[in-house]
DNA sequence: CGCAGAATTGATACATCTCAAGCTGGGTGG
DNA sequence: CCACCCAGCTTGAGATGTATCAATTCTGCG
């Protein structure tokens, strides 16, 4: 029960998302400063990292695990506005408190840097700043994109789009496999994909199902998804097919 | 019916988005040589500016009127990503495609950098990375806002959340007024703006009818919007209130 | 084994969409 | 000067997708 399991301060280099978090572009000497002011830290799943509001005096990367970004009305609605994979940035520098509810959804282990050390940082390594601007960038396209699908799509074709977004997260993290086939763990639960979706758990539950008897998807134990055809799949989701290559 | 109705080379230090834009940290020496490879150009209302998938070679910032960022679906469901007003930046440095359709709303003006030159005085000035971070992150926590918008409010709560957004906005331009008295042109068509709330312009008819008959509005010929108490419009948000305050 | 959290399934309610008429105001041409 | 026109807007009636409320049924685990 204890909130960190693992605290322990690798080496940069060896580092699972070196070539991909907001350290990327450093060269060595900066990840020497950068290795300086870092820590980790580990989260149980379902543990509330930050809470909106409160003040947050460190910036972070996810190394591994996945951790959802929510936002809460008075009366209890609640979405999802941010889904993080390893490598994904949060906090945001300048900013002394929270925006939203970060939450763990599996473990999840962070590299924490102090905020202001960071800060000062940033501002005498550009390549820093530079990673942090094209990662906000791609962060906002996919926020744009969600806007899409919460605005103008259908319950099934949210669902078809959020599977076959984890399906082609899979892919291009594994090597590649059989043409169109891929399986992988949705680390969510219904509820959790509800919130992501704007929808009920119940709707999502119904949709899933559907998908399941008309085989677009296998369900493989509880978190077990097997996509047999993914361009089938892309089909369901309303976006623009293009051949539906994979990656 | 031209194009380009006004090219002109003004001073940056008196431009009226000066101390808001992508320049507004740059020192007067860095602005020198922004206003090198600057150039203006401008747009009639409707006119689209550069469409999803086009090869863009400039970034640009809005100096005046109000332009609209879309996605549209192969079957015609569209859904507006951004609204962009005076000091709003457009383009995205490192890219070459445009990720969506801009259209002016009204008539726009804009302040445009060729994208190669940008980029290489963007690397040896900090002042303006930086600015475009925190640019970027202001528009990537509106996104979010709006993800909440679309995913859980209700009709009546989104054209609310919509009005109150105008007015606060109008607020923060014009001097005070009369405690929660405030009054606006709202440049949205009722198409616009159910594009933007992920809505079909009868709902938004009916709720913009609705509100008006309740007294939490009053419409004043086609475009104006006056809201006799501000306090009122924001209860029908959803939002915390927190006291109301316009700004 | 049996419990608790998660998921499924059913019946019904309701918000929003869809289709279809009208209305309104400003601009145009006869 | 007036009739007409048209885009934008409003309003109505009915269809429909999703939410809501309510049982069950799974699944993993102590």
């Amino acid at each position: 029960m204890s909130t960190q399991e693992l605290v322990f301060s690798k080496d940069c280099s060896d580092c699972p998302i070196r070539h991909r978090a907001v350290c990327s572009r450093c060269e060595p000497d900066e990840l020497l400063r950068l290795e300086e002011i870092k820590y980790y830290r580990s989260y149980e799943a379902g543990q509330t990292l930050v809470w909106s509001g409160d003040r947050m005096d460190f910036v972070a990367s996810v190394v591994s695990g996945v951790a959802k970004l929510t936002q809460t009305m008075e009366d209890g609605r609640t979405q999802m506005v941010g889904l993080l994979l390893p490598s994904d940035f949060v906090g945001r520098p300048g900013r002394d408190r929270a925006s939203y509810d970060v939450t763990a959804v599996t473990p999840v282990l962070m590299c924490c840097f102090r905020r202001k050390p960071f800060e000062d940082l940033m501002e005498r390594t550009p390549h820093i700043a530079t990673r942090l601007l094209e990662m906000t960038l791609d962060e906002l396209d996919a926020a744009r994109e969600w806007m899409l699908l919460l605005g103008r799509k259908t319950a099934r074709e949210k669902i078809a789009s959020l599977l076959a977004i984890m399906a082609r997260r899979e892919a291009s993290e594994r090597p590649a496999r059989a043409r169109g086939r891929v399986a992988f763990e949705l680390p969510l639960t219904r509820e959790a994909m509800a919130d992501y979706l704007g929808l009920t758990l119940e709707t999502v539950s119904r949709q899933v199902s559907s998908l399941k008897s008309e085989g677009v998807i296998e369900l493989e134990g509880k978190r077990g998804i097997m996509v047999p055809d993914f361009a089938r799949l892309l089909e369901e989701t309303g976006d623009d097919t293009d051949g539906g290559h994979l990656i």
